[in-house]
DNA sequence: TGTACATCAGTGAACGCGCGTTCACTGATGTAC
DNA sequence: TGTACATCAGTGAACGCGCGTTCACTGATGTAC
């Protein structure tokens, strides 16, 4: 018996993370709605009643998927040294984690109410304003500059949206666009 | 018998501007997935086999909403003036089309190889570009930071992730961080 | 002006399907003694 | 160390429902003569 089998017995072992990876399987392949609760239990290996244990109803699961993202996010951005740097950290979360990142932000998709959601929501929030504070450029509106900047540039490249010209790697080319909103300060 | 009865009798008259409405509604009340072929049918007064008839599937219809939201996106662009003006120009046009907006840059969603949805979107990328050429700010990298900025302001505006002291008025709101691009340029 | 016919938009009954939900159950785990 | 019991995770059969799709149809419109 290998390991793997070992865990997975009657008892999952930890079919809450297996549920949410799935979900997110299935977001990449198919966005946000493109999947049903029978079919995470399937990718999970376990009977379609299974997932309602854990989650209650799909906007349970995209809740947990949603509040994975912004803790992801927080992390990255706590690491961030300068100002490009930040900017940067948070182009590198949303494009290695599209589905996360799609979630995210379409809140209507999920309880936004839930407490383990809202505080993982205002962590990431609290690190991006944090990070920037220490960048000596907190001018009024240049927070919401750089997080537009950042955000818009993440959405587009996650949306297919940009030219191909640009290349494969998001951080190189956000790089250059983000290095704009610095041009001519200090 | 009122005009609008007049107009609606066995054959609609314009079923299928109809069933696009329908859509837009929908998805301004339950997203981009939220909502059947057959609930469109009955918010347009239609038997539930009619939307088929005109857009074959789901997708048909969000191709439909995504090449009028291109169409829509592209005249607003060609009315604007200088730099400042073309950015606020997208935030107007995403803010007060959410929908439309939402349903653009989710290409999964629709049938993206779509003859009018290809041209449309092409004009309406090409109303940026030439937009930018006439305001001379032209340089490397500059249109990619244009449109990340005012798409990302228009995204987190249209998902509600911006905090209610921006007030209700985001072109208002967007012009403050639209200038910051510009802060130190001539 | 009138008639005949072709075309097409929309109807409505019927179908099979995958879904979420319920519920009595079974197997595994942890704890008390 | 062993037994009894409580708890909880996951099962699987059953259900009712809304869905997309099909198809023969009907009513309206346009055109030819």
């Amino acid at each position: 018996m290998s390991t793997r089998e070992a865990v997975i017995g009657y008892h999952h072992g930890d079919l809450r993370r297996a549920i949410v990876d799935a979900a997110v399987e299935s977001i990449a392949e198919s966005g946000p709605s493109g999947w049903s609760l029978r079919e995470l239990a399937r990718r999970a290996g376990v009977s379609h009643a299974a997932p309602a244990h854990h989650f209650g109803d799909k906007a349970g699961v995209l809740t947990a998927v949603a509040a994975e993202g912004f803790r992801g996010l927080a992390a990255s951005l706590a690491q961030a040294g300068d100002f490009l740097d930040l900017g940067l950290a948070y182009v590198a979360f949303a494009t290695s984690h599209p589905a996360h990142f799609q979630v995210m932000f379409q809140p209507e998709l999920y309880h936004s109410g839930d407490p383990d959601l809202s505080t993982a929501a205002d962590a990431a929030r609290a690190a991006l304003t944090d990070g920037l504070r220490e960048t000596g450029l907190d001018e009024p509106g240049m927070e919401l500059a750089a997080w537009s900047i950042a955000h818009g540039f993440s959405a587009l490249w996650v949306s297919g949206a940009l030219p191909a010209e640009l290349g494969k790697d998001p951080v190189a080319a956000g790089r250059e666009v983000l290095a704009r909103l610095l041009d001519g300060r200090r």
